[in-house]
DNA sequence: CCAGATATGTAGTGTTCACTACAGATGTGG
DNA sequence: CCACATCTGTAGTGAACACTACATATCTGG
């Protein structure tokens, strides 16, 4: 009982061409014959490894997500509310117009509407999206229970308010905004957090 | 030289049900054959009237910024930059929740991110929204004059600001946030443009 | 070096897509 | 009532799509 050729492509490179590709095209957008030809394999390759367009598409959100989690520790570890907000909301601003990517964030560009067949991609791209919100919303709690963020202040609807920025940005960014713009809506955005926390020194 | 056969249906009230499939599947998740079905009436019909199917998206758009555009004059005319900010932020909440629509905006949920052959749309969806945001600026513009916002403050910045909340609250609609969720988001928001306010009886 | 197992490349498969040819229907102007 | 112009319904068209059958190649275990 042998174990088989292996496999002759690296499959992280790979998702991370096919990453790009459903960044730059949508899930519905991009084609099987592109996503192949960025890959650098053949279809066969493709479906043995990854099932099929959705869970490639899946695959690609869980590299995605994993790199960006990471981010987002860096992010929570600031040491106020109104910091985690600007230190979000910049890097955000700076990310999503690097040349190395596509502009925009995978999570929207991947899919917000999709076809008939295709239900279920909009539905994974707002969980991951959901994923992010809650690590804010976390945050959020503790910087009220440290005084950080007034009485007043509702920790998830904060997180949802940065979260609901940070995808608007990346709609913009994807239709053309520069670094310069988004960076100028971030700057505004840190305001309402600001105004929600108690030390404004 | 007679006139021809009259047409049996009634163009703008197609142009309605052709409006909610592209809102609710996108550009491309959009069939001829589900937008046929919507518009009750046979391909032929679509591709005399609006000459294809792109032909039929912007028509369905030029529908869409119409009625909006009528919105946006009762929008502006609030008093202040504040309350102009908060008309347009709490309208959107209730209308990006109004279940007579699909949730979200078709200025977003048309279509992001496209294939090969559309490349065109989005662009077009983003031409849509920056008309959106251009009248906001020349309100903003006006408020600074009128000393109702401060002498730091950056109008264009701001409308971009406001924009971008309110297209990351449409893809908060469409993934099943509910109204009292984006009206949350929208009350932080305007927060932000409070702090730019002069009076802030 | 052989048997079993998995990967690869070529060359398709059936399906669905946007779009249209065509014939018949329904209007107007003379 | 006739010539002409436009619409409508039926029934397709070729192209592109996601996906795969199959023969071949390359590995491991014995």
């Amino acid at each position: 009982m042998g174990m088989g050729r292996p496999r002759e492509f690296d499959a992280e490179l790979a998702l991370d061409q096919a990453m790009e590709v459903f960044w730059r095209h949508g899930y519905e957008g991009a084609t099987i014959a592109q996503l192949t030809e960025a890959m650098g394999i053949n279809p066969p390759s493709l479906y043995a490894c990854f099932g099929n367009k959705e869970g490639l598409l899946k695959a690609a959100l869980d590299r995605y997500t994993k790199l960006r989690n990471i981010w987002m520790e860096e992010v929570v570890a600031a040491p106020t509310a109104r910091a985690v907000a600007e230190r979000m909301l910049m890097g955000i601003a700076d990310k999503q117009t690097d040349p190395a990517n596509p502009p925009g964030c995978l999570l929207v560009q991947g899919g917000i509407a999709c076809g008939s067949g295709s239900e279920n991609v909009p539905f994974e791209l707002a969980a991951r999206r959901a994923q992010n919100e809650d690590q804010l919303r976390d945050r959020f709690v503790r910087a009220k229970a440290e005084g950080d963020l007034k009485e007043s202040a509702d920790p998830a609807a904060l997180a949802r308010y940065v979260s609901a920025v940070s995808v608007g940005m990346g709609v913009m960014a994807s239709s053309g905004a520069d670094r310069e713009a988004l960076r100028q809506v971030a700057d505004v955005a840190v305001q309402a957090v600001e105004a929600q926390s108690t030390d404004k020194t």
